[in-house]
RNA sequence: GCGGGGGUUGCCUAGCCUGGUCAAAGGCGCGAGGCUUAGAACCUCGUCCCAUAGGGGUUCGUGGGUUCAAAUCCCACCCCCCGCACCA
């Protein structure tokens, strides 16, 4: 019968409510309190999203069925300027964002005028996620609930500010970000045209000074002198040691170049574009005079250090929006530079004058030549650029392929480079790698003053208003100093301490406590809490999000408590135990009690017990998480345990807008229902690994369960009796056991203890695994059993209901609708979500059946191996059983092997030893027998030895412990199966009336077989 | 570059810490048979190569090594993915 998922789950969901069987109060349990971080609310959740909170609410579940009072709440994160940024679009009416909230998200259009104020686009999709929660059954107590700009919540997060500036982990300095000079405000890479992230690099600028002397242009007049007496061209560069082989300036003829005064000292020639870029950085620039790139042309120049003098000449090439706009040419080393040479030679050669410059540039042109100063495998071949563009093939300066060639010269270079060996080109540098040369070149120029730096853009990037972006250096930004050594300290004593799942994930966080350094914790912009001592800032939102999961134990009472007359003490009391309660109530306006039952609530549930998000948190939000609870907290009160989990895949792809693979969780709930998504999400992929989520997956765990689902209707049917049915229920129907029903029993105890040992250290796809598949395999064997013997369907009902009472429950932390749905068609007490974690019944473990039931599986995979080989249809299959003798030998072996003696020579060596070894191994049987069987059968001994050493080490003990096994009596029980399956006559009989060549086929638990 | 994770039989993924249970679990896909008016679904079997008796051969990124025995331990190398910030 066809099951309405949507109906059973509608059903259930109202049940839970009403029976508020999810909401957490303290009690005399111990308890269990699991978090998971917290939803930004700025657009429907995805399948995605749900692995972390799905994992999360089977963990909860669990815990809860193992007999925990279990604590699990959700808060949204409304701090940020994601969504400040998207009402901000909403009110321009950016075409392609309205259609994504509309198509896409199914916003109606008359809301979209709503959202121009950010708040309401939270509350939307806020109201959004919290539904497709519900859906997917998380066990939340929503009564805790709460958003990040609520009024309490900002007093709380202004209290542990508070506290962590009075601690001295807050101070105050200047850092660059990356910024829209028209919007004012810092842009990130969700900021950007196309999304690229800002990144930032630092020019060293080298201070060329200009050789006034050598402005011998017709119109010397005095003014001119003036203005280019004490110039400075810094000439912008990555490769601060390619200094020495410097061989001119480049300029840019056409560009707009600025003399200014900067920082009331110097005066620099810059680009006009860079003198703009400079201010952003704090430099102090006064533009005196505007100056054509060309004017400058042919002027000489000193290079500092080394005091050489070049010629200044003109290059396309050099763009005044990418640093200084002075660029020094390294011909040698340098491909564009050394093209741009070529290039200028080969005109003025043919005669071509295109720039109308004075005779002497032409001349100071020709004059140049590459000086090599950085040896290589490049150098041994030439002059290097030249070597690497010949093979590129390179001949144009526009061609595209130079940006390849110099990437490969600079790399290789400074990895394999070292600087000249003659010191009269490289001075005291010489034979300096060029990694270190780089350092030690750019430091010492920066100490005489002949060098500064300059951060820049590594790559043009435009903000989504259109504008080019800069990089500009905020002065007085807050930090949350996570550099402090001894905060880092209790940071890694935090970490060992705590559990973290998987354990490979631990390295990571160990390192990046201490890569941590300064955070800005304030941005000018966004929803969020003001800084105390500072209200024209707003507390980031990674910053206000690390000690929320103490809120939630306030957020029950939040009704009760008036934001405006609770002050820093109130949580001073409540998280810290500090301050007199009586005194706080007065001031705060709160009833004693309320204060202590709150203080006494938060006591109850503190520490997190399990914090679970997805990996991508690990370098960020969970070690700020740990470092704040150090800062804060007593010992007693750090986090216990860590669960991080890997992302979600479609069909193998990464979700991504362009491929349009992304499903809306509450659309695929309405589709396939929450229970098959949930465990498709776990099934695929243990924690770390990427889930693959596939259709096909869903609607095959969709049907298994299905199927689960009508066999609890049929057994049901079978029996009147009602009632629980557990191991007692069956117990109390021992005289109709046969061997299947008491193997059955021993393999649910095996499954729920290893399904439990799994559970516990999260391991959800073997868990699944065991639940789904192996149970079913097991059942099925069981029923073929069963049914070829002819049992009565109300005979089989009494072993198959225990263990489909185990299979719900521990199956339903997973699947929790349809399990309450067959929890009570098994008539069930009450919730299958609050019923007790099955526990295993040691009694009920027979190995003894075990060996006898894997003894019959063994010989049919045997027969059927036989037949597939020689296709033949046997009318009659004969089963011979090993003889006394091969047991006592066996056995014997296997004893020695238990030891530990897993070597053949070894092992024979003891055989043959007898009783006068002494070891006692060989001691309980007649001894002078066993030498004889050993020796005369030593391909027996080594048969023997394989199939011990190929069987698991648990059955080898087992075995030990069963001694013979009656394998004529295991096997006659399987004749009804074996007939029926082969369709022919079956026979089972010991090997003695075997003849004697054939007798060495037939070992223990590996009988001789004979088709005929 | 720094740090982390990973490379397994058509695909996805277990196994590796604690060597023998491993030709290697499970799922998906594919093939055959059963069921069915037919199909879907379901059930059974098969799915590295060879084999008319339960066997043999070659496999776990590549190349070495340790061991009676290596997917698993050691060494070297190759390749892939993720993070490197002020942003949720």
């Amino acid at each position: 019968m066809p099951i309405d998922w949507s109906a059973i789950q509608r059903r259930w969901m109202d049940a839970w409510d009403e029976a508020r069987i999810f909401e957490s109060d303290p009690s005399t349990k111990d308890k269990y309190f699991i978090t998971v971080a917290y939803p930004y609310p700025n657009s429907p959740q995805h399948i995605g999203h749900g692995r972390t909170y799905t994992l999360a609410d089977v963990h909860a579940r669990y815990m809860r069925m193992k007999g925990y009072n279990v604590l699990f709440p959700m808060g949204f994160h409304y701090t940020g300027t994601p969504i400040l940024a998207m009402s901000r679009r909403i009110a321009e009416h950016d075409k392609e964002l309205v259609e994504t909230f509309v198509n896409i998200y199914g916003v109606k259009p008359e809301y979209i005028e709503y959202f121009k104020d950010p708040v309401n686009i939270a509350r939307y999709f806020h109201a959004e996620i919290k539904e497709g929660m519900r859906e997917m059954g998380y066990s939340i107590d929503w009564r805790r609930e709460f958003t990040t700009i609520d009024p309490l919540y900002n007093r709380f997060i202004t209290w542990q500010f508070k506290r962590l500036k009075d601690k001295g982990l807050i101070s105050q300095g200047s850092h660059p970000v990356g910024w829209c000079p028209r919007d004012q405000s810092p842009v990130s890479q969700h900021d950007t045209l196309g999304d690229v992230e800002p990144e930032f690099i630092e020019y060293v600028l080298i201070k060329f000074m200009l050789d006034a002397s050598s402005n011998n242009k017709s119109n010397n007049n005095s003014d001119d002198a003036k203005i280019m007496e004490g110039l400075i061209l810094p000439a912008a560069t990555l490769r601060a040691e390619t200094v020495f082989g410097v061989t001119n300036l480049w300029l840019n003829p056409d560009a707009e170049y600025a003399i200014a005064v900067v920082d009331g000292k110097e005066r620099w020639l810059v680009s006009m574009d860079a003198a703009e870029r400079l201010t952003y950085l704090n430099r102090d620039v006064r533009i005196e005079h505007n100056i054509k790139g060309r004017e400058l042309i042919g002027l000489r120049t000193r290079v500092p250090l080394i005091n050489r003098y070049v010629p200044i000449l003109p290059a396309v090439f050099v763009d005044p929006k990418n640093g200084t706009g002075i660029v020094m040419s390294v011909p040698a080393h340098a491909p564009y530079d050394y093209q741009a040479l070529i290039d200028l030679k080969a005109s003025i050669n043919a005669g071509i004058d295109t720039h109308g410059y004075a005779r002497v540039v032409y001349e100071e042109i020709m004059k140049i030549e590459p000086i090599v100063m950085i040896e290589s495998e490049y150098s041994n071949a030439g002059v290097p650029a030249s070597v690497v563009i010949k093979r590129y093939g390179i001949s144009r300066q526009d061609d595209p392929r130079l940006e390849d060639a110099t990437n490969e010269l600079y790399s290789h270079e400074f990895y394999k480079g070292r600087l000249s060996s003659d010191p009269r080109i490289v001075m005291d540098y010489s034979s300096m790698g060029v990694k270190d040369a780089r350092e030690k070149v750019r430091d010492d120029m920066l100490k005489r003053n002949l060098a500064d730096t300059m951060l820049d853009l590594a790559k043009p990037v435009r903000c989504r208003c259109g504008t080019p972006c800069v990089v500009k250096i905020l002065e007085d930004q807050w930090f949350i100093n996570y550099s402090d050594k001894e905060w880092k300290r209790l940071a890694h004593q935090c970490l060992d301490s705590m559990q973290i799942l998987p354990e490979e994930i631990r390295d990571e966080f160990v390192y990046v406590i201490d890569w941590l350094r300064e955070r800005a914790c304030a941005r000018r912009s966004g929803l969020g809490t003001k800084l105390p001592w500072d209200e024209n800032w707003i507390i980031e939102s990674l910053s206000d999000s690390v000690i929320y999961m103490a809120y939630y134990i306030i957020a029950k009472y939040a009704k009760m408590l008036n934001p405006d007359s609770i002050d820093d003490r109130f949580f001073d009391y409540i998280l810290l135990g500090v301050g007199d309660p009586s005194s706080i109530a007065e001031s705060c306006k709160v009833s004693k009690d309320l204060i202590e039952q709150i203080r006494e609530e938060f006591l109850y549930y503190y520490p997190v017990d399990s914090r679970h998000s997805g990996r991508d948190l690990v370098p960020n939000h969970l070690t700020f998480f740990i470092f704040n609870h150090v800062a804060i907290f007593p010992k007693e009160l750090w986090p216990r345990q860590i669960v991080v989990n890997g992302s979600v895949l479609m069909d193998g792809k990464k979700m991504s807008k362009s491929l349009g693979n992304i499903i809306p969780l509450r659309k695929a709930i309405r589709e396939y229902g929450s229970d098959a998504i949930r465990a498709s999400l776990l099934i695929s992929a243990e924690l770390l690994q990427d889930a693959d989520f596939t259709l096909d997956m869903l609607k095959s765990i969709r049907e298994k369960v299905e199927r689960l689902y009508n066999i609890c209707i049929e057994y049901v049917g079978k029996v009147k009796s009602s009632g629980s049915i557990d191991h007692q229920w069956y117990n109390d129907r021992a005289h109709k056991r046969e061997q299947e029903d008491i193997w059955l029993m021993s393999r649910l105890q095996h499954i729920i203890k290893e399904t439990t040992d799994a559970m516990d250290r999260l391991r959800v796809r073997e868990a699944l695994n065991n639940l789904l598949y192996i149970m079913d395999r097991d059942m099925q064997w069981y029923m073929k059993r069963a049914r070829s013997k002819g049992r009565s369907d109300d005979d089989i009902a009494y072993t198959i209901l225990p263990f489909l009472d185990a299979r719900v429950r521990m199956l339903s932390p997973f699947m929790p609708f349809i399990c309450e749905e067959m929890w009570s068609i098994l008539g069930g007490k009450g919730f299958v979500a609050m019923a007790e974690w099955p526990t295993i019944a040691p009694s009920m473990i027979d190995y003894t059946v075990e060996e006898g039931e894997s003894l019959i599986m063994g010989v049919m995979e045997d027969v059927e191996k036989i037949i597939k080989v020689t296709t033949m249809k046997p009318s009659k299959i004969t089963i011979y059983v090993a003889e006394g003798w091969k047991w006592e030998l066996y056995l014997r072996i296997l004893r020695i092997i238990n030891e530990g003696i897993t070597k053949y020579s070894d092992v024979m060596r003891m055989l043959v030893r007898g009783t006068s070894s002494g070891s006692g191994l060989g001691s309980d049987a007649d001894g002078s027998d066993m030498v004889k069987y050993a020796k005369d059968n030593p391909d027996i001994v080594r048969k023997m030895m394989e199939s011990i050493l190929s069987t698991p080490p648990e059955s080898r003990s087992s075995r030990a412990g069963i001694g013979v096994l009656d394998e004529v009596r295991v096997l006659n029980d399987a004749i009804p199966l074996l007939e029926k399956e082969y369709n022919c006559k079956v026979e089972v009989m010991v090997e003695d009336s075997l003849a004697k060549t054939k007798k060495k086929v037939a070992l223990p638990y590996k009988p001789a077989i004979y088709l005929t």
